[in-house]
This record gives C-alpha cells, sequence and structure tokens, in this order.
DNA sequence: CCTATATTAAACCAATAAGTTAATTAACTT
DNA sequence: AAGTTAATTAACTTATTGGTTTAATATAGG
C-alpha cells in the first residue's frame, strides 16, 4: 500500500513538506491548485498507509511524517542495491578495460 | 512515474523474478494466475517506466532489469533517511535518559 | 447561544487501471 | 504452404482514483 499511496505526486510533495516539520491540514493544502477536500483526501490515504499520523490541537489536526513505511520501501530496496552495484561494478571493469587498450570501443 | 509502476505486487514479483537473470515474457507469466495478455500489459508499464528492457530473438523477447529508476528511487529515499535517522537518534538518546534514571517512564 | 474556523463525510463524475476474450503479427518447423 | 509458438493489439468490462460541490461535525470566542 506504502507504493501506491508515493505514487501521487501531491502526496509525495505534501511528504517532502513534512519532512521538515509539523503542519496542520489547511497548510498543507495552502500550496496546491486544488480543494482543502481533495487534499484531506491524499492526506487520509497517506494515513493509512502509515506514512504520517495526525494529532489534535482543538479544530487543528497538526500533521507528522512517520518513518516506518519509508524505511520499508528502503529495506526492499535493499534487495535490487545487489543488482544495480553488480551492474555498476560491470561498467567500471568494462571502462578500465577500455583505458587499458585492451578492447575496442564500440562504433555506435 | 516510477513509483506507480511498482504500486502494483505483480509487477514487483515480476521485477524479483527479474533481479535473478533475464526471462521470457512466458516464462514471466507462467507463476501468474491471469492470461499471458496481463502480464504482456504489466510489462509494458514496467518497459515504459524503463524498469526493464525487451530485447529480441526470433519469436522470444527476453526482458531484463533496468537499474536507473530504482536507483533514483533510492535517491528520492535520500532526503528522507537523514529524517528517519534524526528519530531514530532522539529514540535512542531518550532510552539513555532512561537508563539512566535521568526521567520517568511514560505511564501508558 | 451564535458564529466563524478547521476538518471530514457524502454523493457524484471523468479518467485510469487491471483484467478479460478474440484477433493479429511475426518467426520458426515441417 | 501450412501449422505452431510467442507475443502484441483491439475491444470491452469493472473497479479504483482523483477530483468536484454540498453538507455535516467539532471547537473556540464573543
Amino acid at each position: 500500500m506504502t507504493l501506491s499511496a508515493l505514487a501521487d505526486p501531491t502526496r509525495r510533495a505534501i511528504l517532502a513538506r513534512l519532512a521538515s516539520g509539523e503542519a496542520y491540514v489547511s497548510e498543507l493544502a495552502e500550496p496546491f491548485d486544488m480543494s482543502l477536500v481533495a487534499v484531506s483526501k491524499h492526506l487520509k490515504v497517506l494515513e493509512k498507509a502509515g506514512l504520517i499520523s495526525k494529532g489534535r490541537e482543538a479544530q487543528w489536526r497538526p500533521c507528522r511524517l512517520e518513518p516506518k513505511p519509508l524505511r520499508q520501501v528502503d529495506d526492499w530496496l535493499e534487495s535490487y542495491r545487489q543488482f544495480w552495484n553488480d551492474n555498476l561494478d560491470r561498467l567500471e571493469a568494462y571502462a578500465a578495460l577500455l583505458q587499458q587498450g585492451e578492447v575496442d570501443e564500440p562504433s555506435t
């Protein structure tokens, strides 16, 4: 669910904003060219995904970023890090060979 | 676009499979309880997102994982890593204070 | 109590996503 | 040339998403 919550650019912008500190719903909505209701729904999606939590302060709902799901995305990426490092290694090895004149450069 | 491509569990499973090596479309489709056509569409989504590429071998299309977009996700996470480490630091600092009997434990 | 403010809920709409089946393209095999 | 295999395209259905507007809820302040 985390990834689909992260798939929307508005929601990612909200998270970016929250990375620099708590904010109320209406503060979060301010930069966007859409209704407050729409932003409120985005926040609900983020909340269901555990990416944010909401407190209560009178009629305000201070929102804050929750690290756990993002950390899980990071963990999920772990298996692929191996993969792209391998690729990088091959590229570097190849570049080193080029340097030594061991292989011809591709014509394209 | 990368994140929305990653939002679907079938597509993530396909990527996981490809992390262990190239595979043809029909091989990729085999584990899933859905038509080959459906999988072919998932592959199209992954391809448009740059997460995979397809070669040609007679009537087969060998698919392979492309590292770049995943690396970009990793880069995007970077800004939040700071954040969750901060959180962790605070937790650790708090735990240390508890240890020293500097603060009371919360009643809940 | 009344009103203003902050937020959520309900009902609706258009666009997109994820699946289906049937038809088509392309390349190998006989 | 005919048939088989691999994959894609087309047309369609259904569910979900992202937005709208209007109505409801909750709290603070005169």
